[in-house]
DNA sequence: ATGATGTCCTGGGCGC
DNA sequence: TGCGCCCAGGACATCA
């Protein structure tokens, strides 16, 4: 479920908490969340200082001033929590724990473990198995309607599916591919290839939106998170097609009904009347 | 290379 | 009340 903007909340939630702070502790509660954590990760970090956070895709990047980079994925259920450091028992599915030397803790809890959290250094990250075969950013300059068109202009597969391809666009997920399709009035089960470069140009701008506006009201959220005992991962966010089903489809003068179909084993929410 | 399908994992919701 | 079943889905593996 986190997708785009639930990762840039949660690096934006991360970052007084982390930037400039030394990490004095690191405990690991299991090697493996859906991959190995390295036996030297803790090694690694204890004592190392937080240069800055980046995002890449739906990855959290923590860089240290040692040279290494500790990496992130949320998978579906992942979240962090901030807590200041006291006895309380650790909750079930808490997997990874910083300790910082401002004294709060910053608990990596993820009941799914579809998860990742691994180190690798810094000058080595761009070829990394994980990033080195990613398209562009969604909300970066290059993602563009001529782009997207010649990406997907030979491509039998479902235009939907075509947008969760992470070597075609990052960062988008099951949920803003839907709000997009059905703002963008396109059919979810249109042959990539059956799409427009007109449809492209007025769809990348629609995505961008989604995304842009999703990042906001996370930024809100934060607000009330802020000195509270909250958690970073999700918040609040009004959806017009994802999980919509028997409602109301919110483009103007419609009048159509949310449908939910299945694609490739993954609920699709969409506008049967409107999306062409 | 592409596309279709299976896999990992747990909690929550449902029917009986 | 409790049991079994199915579903949620990001990314990757594996197959044709």
């Amino acid at each position: 479920m986190p997708e785009l903007p639930e990762v840039e909340t949660t690096r934006r939630g991360l970052i007084p908490t982390l930037e400039g702070r030394k990490i004095v502790k690191v405990i690991k509660r299991r090697d493996k969340i859906r991959i190995a954590i390295p036996s030297d990760f803790e090694k690694r970090i204890e004592g190392m200082r937080v240069k800055s956070l980046k995002r890449r895709a739906k990855y959290i990047q923590i860089f240290l001033d040692s040279g290494d980079v500790i990496i992130c994925h949320l998978g579906m259920s992942g979240k962090f929590v901030i807590k200041v450091i006291d006895n309380e028992p650790y909750e079930k599915h808490d997997h990874v724990i910083f300790e910082t030397d401002g004294g709060e803790l910053v608990i990596y809890n993820d009941p799914r473990r579809f998860g990742l959290m691994t180190i690798c250094r810094e000058d080595e990250l761009e070829q990394h198995r994980l990033f080195k075969n990613m398209a562009v950013e969604p909300l970066g300059n290059e993602f563009n309607g001529d782009y997207l068109y010649e990406k997907i202009k030979t491509r039998k597969s479902a235009i939907k599916t075509m947008l969760l391809d992470q070597k075609i666009v990052v960062g988008l997920g099951n949920i803003y591919v839907c709000e997009a399709l059905n703002m963008a009035k396109i059919s979810p089960i249109r042959k990539a290839c059956d799409v427009t470069l007109g449809e492209t140009e007025s769809l990348v701008p629609i995505i961008r939106n989604v995304l842009s506006r999703a990042i906001e009201a996370g930024g809100s959220s934060l607000k009330d998170f802020a000195g509270t005992d909250g958690e970073l991962g999700y918040f609040q966010h009004l959806f017009v097609s994802y999980g919509c089903e028997g409602e109301k489809c919110s483009n103007k003068e419609c009048g159509g009904t949310i449908d939910r179909i299945n694609q490739g084993g993954r609920s699709t929410f969409y506008c049967p009347q409107c999306q062409k």
